[in-house]
DNA sequence: GTCCAGGCCCTCA
DNA sequence: TGAGGGCATGGA
């Protein structure tokens, strides 16, 4: 059903995948015994591991090696990125927090996730703790998903899409509230109210659509402008991110030297203010 | 038992 | 336009 398995090897920078797991972006990641991680995304699925610092090894379906390159952000610039975060960090001082955050987080991206997962999964977010949005999003996943084995005998359940979630009892799954913001939404994205080409829009506009969504506001539309629609200039504010902008950036966050990548910084802060708790 | 979590909606001023 | 309360649930 797979068709043809295949094995890629990449050159990387920047990228680790045992801080990606722990980014907080993605609820459905498995650490295997091998030190490999079993990634499904929408209805793809692929088993990556870093065989080096500088070396990604990927096995998938031979027709989605080009989906996993644009979801690991291969096609994004990171090497740019890090010139100006480093440029930056040399100006402040190694005690700054961002220049702390940089040599910690260095290997924290902002992957490209398909879009209604991306959704669906951050309004479970919501008011939410992550070891408890990865058991809703699996279970998600087990109620409503298609189960499939690919030809290396993994097994996995595909991401269930809006026709499988908006006529499902959703209330048995212990989402609290959220179970009515997917059904809100599942329709919205049926019936067109919740337009079908997002990324075809610009960043107001898709985030105007996306807000217009009951249970969707200003920190769940941002993560999915984010990490759903690949706009890097989005910056999800959660309690975290609170935190450290109350405590270290009195004078205000300096959003304007990241221009264009502002939710990558984001996503280095959450790692690191979590990662020294 | 208490506090908190990658918040949002509604009400009221 | 902003502050405050309510909300379901379970992890720590």
């Amino acid at each position: 059903m797979d068709g043809g398995l295949t094995d890629c090897t990449w050159a990387v920078t920047h990228l680790n995948l045992d801080q990606l797991a722990e980014s907080g972006q993605v609820f459905r990641w498995t650490h295997r015994g091998d030190g490999s991680y079993a990634i499904p995304a929408g209805e793809r699925f692929c088993v990556a591991r870093q065989t080096a610092r500088d070396r990604l090894h990927i096995r998938c379906s031979a027709a989605d090696e080009g989906f996993w390159r644009e979801y690991f952000g291969m096609n994004d610039p990171y090497d740019a990125y890090w010139q100006t975060l480093q440029a930056w960090a040399e100006q402040d001082g190694p005690e700054a927090y961002l220049s702390r955050a940089a040599r910690v987080a260095d290997g924290v991206r902002v992957l490209r996730q398909p879009t209604w997962e991306t959704m669906v999964s951050f309004v479970i977010s919501q008011n939410n703790n992550i070891p408890r949005i990865k058991k809703s999003v699996e279970a998600l996943c087990r109620q409503y998903g298609t189960h499939r084995v690919t030809a290396d005998g993994d097994a996995y359940d595909s991401f269930p899409p809006p026709q499988a979630l908006a006529p499902a009892d959703l209330s048995r799954l212990g989402l609290g509230y959220r179970d009515l913001y997917i059904t809100h939404l599942s329709r919205a994205a049926l019936d067109g109210s919740l337009p079908a080409n997002l990324h075809g829009m610009d960043y107001a506009d898709a985030k105007t659509a996306l807000k217009s969504v009951h249970g969707i506001g200003e920190k769940v539309a941002s993560c999915i402008l984010l990490y759903g629609l690949g706009h890097l200039e989005a910056f999800p504010i959660d309690t975290w991110i609170r935190r450290i902008l109350d405590r270290e950036f009195e004078d205000g966050f300096p959003a304007g030297r990241y221009a264009g990548f502002e939710g990558l910084v984001q996503q280095l802060m959450f790692y690191y203010e979590r990662s020294v708790q």
